[in-house]
DNA sequence: TGTACATCAGTGAACGCGCGTTCACTGATGTAC
DNA sequence: TGTACATCAGTGAACGCGCGTTCACTGATGTAC
């Protein structure tokens, strides 16, 4: 670095990797000021570069937030199926991890689960978008499915679309209340982790899954784990 | 009107009401742009006075909007109470009442609801808004206080409060990715509605308190309703 | 019933600010020959 | 290997805009006597 570097530390005239810089800094942001306070001329400020310098890479505001949900959503896909594990050791216990990665993610990326969901973007406008968050449903609807399959013979087996947007609004619901990384929420009596886990085993026994106090769903699938102490409610912390 | 009233139609010097007018207004925002759109200067314009009018209603900018979200919070404890009915003419009956009554206002006062919760408001700056959300969270938990009771013998008896907060993180859950106002969200194969429904029963059944297809907390009030078609999800349209 | 006066609820002009966006430009990089 | 040139990714100054907020002010209203 030469005198000439005063003004512009650490670079030259070519930043080299604007868009990243730019991404983050947004994110950033957000986490500090919400989706709606992130401005672009703060994130060139905090990328070391001029206020037009965004617009070589980014349409606009509006485009740069659609890649943050966008890459949110890809995230978040992964994240999911990572926790999914095609179900494994058994579907229940798989699906149980689903729910703990899905608050997982909204706490420790709450920028990120800002721009997906509260950030007012019209999803249909981006199809990029719109796919991503499609992949990301998918694989809660895929869960949904394998479960559904589960169902106790004489039992009806419950549409698995449906169950899959009761799991998601149920997680999305103690996430949006409970779980956010802002923190200024209500005081709880448990974890979010635990208050969704206990809702999900109600949920799933309400469906047949598992009989009293014990899975019978595992059971099915010839898990020898014992039943869970006390019911859903009643663990142990 | 004389030729006087030319710039302020239809009023003198004074507005008359314009606190009630400033919060209106900002409702009509606030449903237009969002919660993080609306902007005090606006709200005095469509009032119909000057920018610096609103200063001797509300201290600045978040002082009105946490007004909005006080009332919305109140209204909404109103909504739900009435719903609630007292748990007449059964508690089931009542709670799921309730449930519809959160989504309907989540979804006919969509200015208030993201107010209430999408605003971004720290709810302990203020005292009275803290209050006001915390009555209206008591509905619900009061309506869990009774549905608890109903526990039948030999099942033990579930928290009240986890009952509700499972309960609030469904509705809201259903109300924020599914029944908002602003129309932009997924399409679904059923009515947000029958979908909090389905939700509601078979999380109540898991819970013991409706047995296969028989609500059985009803016969434990002696109430005569027959069991619903079909299961929870299979209620035909 | 009338008058003087205090109080209240508005006005309108002005301010400083930061935003999004545009423009002609320039330094750095890559490539054809 | 060197040179000419096209392309790319940034600069920095400028713009018009609307915001929140302040200020001295003024018209309307209410009240004491």
């Amino acid at each position: 670095m030469s005198w000439k570097d005063q003004g512009r530390s650490e670079r030259g005239y070519h930043h080299g990797n604007l868009k990243e810089a730019l991404l983050q800094a947004a994110l950033d942001l957000i986490a500090k000021k919400g989706a709606a306070g992130f401005t672009f001329a703060d994130a060139a400020r905090i990328a070391g570069v001029s206020p037009a310098a965004p617009y070589r890479h980014f349409r606009d505001r509006d485009e740069l937030l659609s890649s943050i949900a966008q890459r949110g959503f890809e995230q978040f896909e992964s994240a999911l199926s990572q926790a999914w594990d095609d179900g494994r050791p058994d579907t229940v216990t798989a699906f149980e991890r689903v729910g703990k990665a899905y608050l997982a993610f909204a706490r420790e990326q709450p920028s990120f689960y800002s721009a997906m969901f509260e950030s007012g973007l019209a999803t249909d406008v981006n199809a990029g978008l719109q796919a991503a968050a499609e992949r990301a449903f998918a694989v809660i609807r895929a869960a949904a499915e394998r479960l559904a399959a589960l169902a106790p013979s004489g039992t009806p087996r419950p549409p698995a679309l449906m169950m899959a947007l009761h799991i998601w609004s149920m997680s999305h619901g103690i996430a949006s209340l409970f779980a956010r990384g802002d923190g200024a929420r209500r005081k709880l009596p448990m974890s979010a982790e635990e208050l969704l886990e206990a809702e999900v085993l109600i949920y799933l026994r309400g469906l047949g899954f598992l009989t009293d106090r014990r899975p019978a769903a595992q059971e099915a699938e010839k898990n020898p784990a014992g039943p869970p102490p006390g019911g859903p409610w009643g663990r142990p912390r």
